[in-house]
DNA sequence: AGCCGGCGATCATAATATGAAACCTGTATT
DNA sequence: AATACAGGTTTCATATTATGATCGCCGGCT
């Protein structure tokens, strides 16, 4: 929830080098060897290995018994899981995502930022499945999504979020910086942002942006669906209800 | 998936401790202080400072704007779902839970260990919803579950994980290590263990463990539900399926 | 106003992390 | 079968990096 950006501290060289071999695990590389992580992190082999030695003695890291490769560790998940869970916006959230996802009929989500993307903290489907959270956990590019484009918009020094080069998802997927930066006046203006096939061919989504206490920006609130479901009338219309929740969510008063 | 503890590395302090106050959190103290964080940890406040900032600028730790407090970030959510989604085994136990919970009509799950308990991994509820997987990423003491007993009866030196002592979760828990041990050799010869209103009152459950190539112990399935539908006669016939599930699940021919 | 509890910064000290090199082990290659 | 290779693991001298006692700071409480 941090409003401003943690200065990188010194003196924690080894911690912050352990971290960055963990993020070096992604969903289209699980596994990973360790010449591979040791370039990757730009660590000298033996570095790397004490640091993930250590990591494995705590669970953060296991390996592939078989092939020997280095894979995230069950106590990374227990962990991360319990972060999610345990996390009071989304606590604070969840009513107001229900009830989105009723009235509108489509999928509302709660997202917040993690590096250079939205992470989807909790999300309620509308008409569908009730219950199914299928999509909590996963992470989308900032600059694809309506609510990483509402969180730019309004958070200071946003833009700072953007990876460099933007990459293209579909044919309507801004890779323009002066593009992205030109819609930007317009989402302050109207409150909200939106994405219509820039994501995923066919999905369409509105986005507000979340305030914690001290008017610092969280996250964001979004509704998505179909691009068929959402025309540019409806999404104005269900961007109401969203401004409205994200208003109420509000602490501060 | 560790068939061996591995080694406590030298010369990783500060990663082991940056890991060590990550852990501090629990569900039940979500947020903690710098100093209590400090002394739980074993550190001194300066030290447990720079971890902390380290940790903040990476996402790992963040903090609640309002009170100062630390807690989880969101970079662990991302990550510990990741880990958890892109676990190979719980991708290929899949499909023995679903069959396993269609045929009984009770709960499957597949848990592994860490630390000290026991990690639901994934879930498939039998005859109500489908496709909710409601306690995927909670934890439960190893000696009051079917499927921590499982474990510690089957893997080498499994009682070293044992916590002392034994608490107390339901006046059925077992709470003394003699007595648990004693249960050891009775699940070695059947194959699974039981654990009938030890964990909560009400539930029962039976488990069998998991094996991976190289014949090490990974985890366990475990079927569970109310007492009152799971009578020792019923536990004994669904042992055989569970029995069943884990062979054909053992990747090793 | 003044106090107090908690966080954050500083800095001399030495403990700790570092990485080049050598070693090992199992797998492909000739 | 012998050899080369690719990856993992261990070692150890070096100085970089982490450490923690102390002090300063800020914001709430009385």
């Amino acid at each position: 929830m941090a409003v401003t950006t943690v200065t990188p501290p010194p003196g924690a060289q080894a911690a912050l080098r352990a971290v960055r071999l963990l993020k070096l695990f992604t969903p289209a590389r699980p596994e990973l060897l360790l010449g591979e992580l040791a370039v990757r992190a730009g660590l000298n082999k033996s570095t790397a290995h004490r640091l993930l030695r250590a990591l494995q003695s705590e669970g953060f890291i296991d390996r592939n018994q078989a092939t020997g490769a280095y894979c995230l560790g069950a106590a990374l998940m227990a962990l991360g899981v319990q972060a999610l869970s345990s996390n009071t916006l989304r606590v604070r959230a969840r009513p107001f995502l229900q009830r989105l996802a009723r009235e509108s009929g489509e999928t509302a989500t709660l997202e917040i930022p993690v590096d250079d993307s939205m992470l989807i903290l909790d999300e309620v489907a509308g008409d569908y499945v009730i219950g199914a959270a299928a999509n909590v956990g996963t992470r989308w590019p900032i600059h694809a999504t309506s609510s990483g484009k509402a969180l730019i918009a309004f958070e200071d020094d946003g833009l700072r979020r953007l990876q460099d080069p933007l990459p293209s998802l579909t044919v309507k997927t801004v890779v323009s910086r002066e593009q992205l930066e030109s819609q930007l006046a317009g989402i302050r203006g109207k409150g909200y942002a939106e994405t219509v096939d820039e994501l995923e061919d066919g999905f369409s989504g509105i986005a507000t942006v979340v305030r914690g206490g001290m008017g610092e920006v969280l996250g964001a609130l979004s509704i998505g669906g179909p691009t068929q479901r959402l025309p540019a009338s409806r999404r104005g219309r269900l961007a109401a209800a969203l401004l409205e929740a994200a208003r109420d969510l509000h602490p501060g008063q």
